[in-house]
DNA sequence: CATGTTCGCGAGTGC
DNA sequence: GCACTCGCGAACAT
């Protein structure tokens, strides 16, 4: 029970910042493939992916990329065309990959174009059909919580501009009941709200607001569908990314010394299952475990070491000055071993100073992807002090979860900011570390529950992480209307979502039919930090994640967001 | 809605 | 210590 139950510990950093990475391509229109011919054809992809060897599948996983949080580092990725797909002529390095390369390419290029925002607007006709039912559902759920919806709604929203809605509600109120007596399941209470000896709770419900609420809960609920991945991008992305990274660890362990007894952490969105529209990045933390160091800060902020190791042999005493373990000097040294074992892929790397990953990038299926491979170092002693007000969990997992957690090891990523020559007690900015949580964020967020059958089959299903999705991809899409949102990333909404779940520990507090009033919920939170200016690292509270963006800034993007919500997020229509 | 598929992931096993 | 297998959960799909 131990094993599967709650496994409890993976890791999970979702770091980078999602949004910066935002490709406008990723947004074209959605063409749906011929529902006979693509069907058939999906028949036989399928059936010939499962020829290949199973064998292949379990190798490799990704890494986790270490936070950007607060700087949102531009990984200019560029798309560059390189044709992993499957056709024979595979690069060498790869391993052979049977079978199936011819199998997706045939089918691929017809959906080639697809794109997820498309998606969502001309849902195919299978589509729809899903989608209904799911609405309804949630329609019927809501219901019943109606009143309780509403009371939420009305607190959240000071100033929300209903007026014109009320007023138009108003006249249609009697339609709304009709309407609503049509849905089946509705029809008792229906019935029942029509006869006017029963004013009481009907009235309640059929107000003006709680329509507004099954439109804002619809639109919600038909963007959280076509936030899906569609599960043949998946596997062809997974399936490529899964070799180039077992490519590079084999490569590491084998012919080199310092990176010999690396590990590899999937980390990021994608292995969070939080990552939305198209699995087109990803991260994975390679890290090497350190032995008796010393960590001390940089900065005030907690967030940033130096490392000094302890004397004794290492196979990273080639990256020592001074005793100072030298951040600059071991990610070159790593970049250049990721170069060479991915020569022949295709894949290539712009890299930004200061960013401790090294880009890949990749086009599978028409679909450019990232792969940030992120050089670590894991150290297992305790944490640092600065995060001794960090992870309040304590109301919401408990006390003995967070203990489990601050007994792993924490991970430290070559990533600096401003200029790299700033010299501080003898220790240049370039040559240190910042700390990285992603494998305690991705196993929170994997075992998110204040109830161990959070989400299980067993047990209630919560909105969480529908509400953090729909969180990223409003903010993605602010950003991509506005470039001087640039500064902010998906660690933001994160972050804010960490925070509100430690404030409203319950797994009732986010009852997933109720996944409209929890995302205004949490967008009150997110505008609250963006006025106030201050956003904590969750693990880090001395570290004000909006100390990047201008207070400007990030009021204007509190107000984006505000307009948004009281115009029902039509930027999601 | 129930059932099936695939990927990710931890546990167990054998070497 | 490893590589590999097995079985399960999550999410997508039918």
């Amino acid at each position: 029970m131990t094993g599967r139950g709650r496994p409890g510990k993976a890791r999970s950093p979702d770091t980078k910042c999602a949004t910066c990475k935002t490709r406008p391509e990723e947004l074209k229109p959605y063409v749906p493939k011929s529902p006979g011919k693509g069907f058939a054809e999906e028949k036989q992809k399928r059936t010939t992916k499962e020829q290949k060897p199973k064998v292949q599948k379990k190798a490799v996983r990704f890494e986790e990329k270490p936070h950007v949080q607060s700087t949102c580092k531009d990984k200019t990725t560029k798309p560059f065309t390189e044709k992993t797909n499957k056709q024979q002529s595979t690069p060498t390095e790869i391993t052979k990959v049977p079978v199936q390369v011819t199998k997706a390419c045939a089918k691929r290029a017809e959906t080639t174009e697809q794109s997820v925002e498309k998606i969502t607007k001309t849902p195919k006709d299978t589509t729809k059909g899903s989608l209904k039912p799911t609405k309804a559902k949630k329609c019927g759920g809501k219901a019943k919580s109606a009143e309780k919806n509403l009371e939420e709604l009305t607190k959240v929203q000071p100033d929300a501009p209903k007026d014109t809605t009320t007023a138009s509600m108003k006249t249609t109120k009697a339609k709304t009941c009709a309407d609503k007596a049509k849905s089946p399941g509705k029809i008792k209470e229906t019935t029942t709200e029509m006869l006017p000896e029963t004013p009481k709770k009907t009235t309640k419900v059929c107000v003006p607001q709680e329509r507004r609420e099954d439109k804002v809960n619809s639109i919600l609920n038909k963007t959280l569908e076509n936030l899906k991945i569609k599960r043949d991008e998946r596997s062809d992305a997974a399936e490529v990314i899964n070799k180039i990274v077992k490519t590079i660890t084999v490569h590491l362990k084998k012919n080199t010394q310092c990176f010999k007894e690396v590990t590899d952490l999937p980390t990021g969105s994608y292995y969070e299952n939080l990552k939305i529209s198209k699995p087109d990045e990803f991260d994975i933390m390679l890290a090497i475990p350190v032995d008796r160091v010393n960590v001390n800060p940089f900065g005030d902020d907690g967030a940033y070491y130096s490392v000094e190791l302890k004397r004794g042999e290492s196979p990273l005493q080639k990256f020592l000055e001074k005793n100072i373990l030298s951040a600059s000097k071991m990610l070159k040294e790593f970049r250049d071993e990721v170069k060479k074992c991915v020569k022949r892929f295709p894949v290539c790397k712009p890299w930004k100073i200061g960013c401790p990953a090294v880009t890949l990038t990749t086009t599978v299926q028409s679909i450019a992807i990232s792969l940030d491979v992120v050089l670590s170092i894991m150290v297992k002693s305790s944490w640092p002090p600065f995060t001794n007000e960090g992870i309040k969990i304590d109301g919401w997992l408990g006390t003995k979860e967070k203990q489990e957690y601050k007994r792993k090891p924490y991970y430290l990523v070559p990533k600096y900011e401003g200029r790299g020559n700033v010299e501080n007690d003898g220790v240049l900015a370039k040559d240190t570390w910042r700390v990285s949580f992603s494998h305690i964020e991705k196993a929170i967020l994997k075992n998110h529950g204040s109830e161990k059958t959070c989400c299980e089959k067993a047990g209630a299903r919560c909105c969480r992480k529908d509400c953090l999705k729909l969180l990223k991809h409003l903010l993605k899409l602010l950003k991509e209307k506005d470039s001087s949102f640039d500064k902010f990333c998906s660690y933001h909404a994160k972050t804010t979502l960490l925070h509100a779940c430690c404030s409203r520990t319950k797994d009732s507090d986010w009852i997933g039919s109720n996944l409209s009033s929890c995302f205004q919920l949490l967008l009150k939170d997110f505008i609250g930090h963006l006025e106030a200016g201050v956003l904590n690292n969750f693990f880090i509270p001395t570290q004000n994640l909006l100390s990047g963006p201008t207070q400007s800034k990030c009021k204007s993007l509190a107000l984006r967001i505000r307009e948004e919500w009281e115009n029902g997020f039509p930027i999601f229509k």
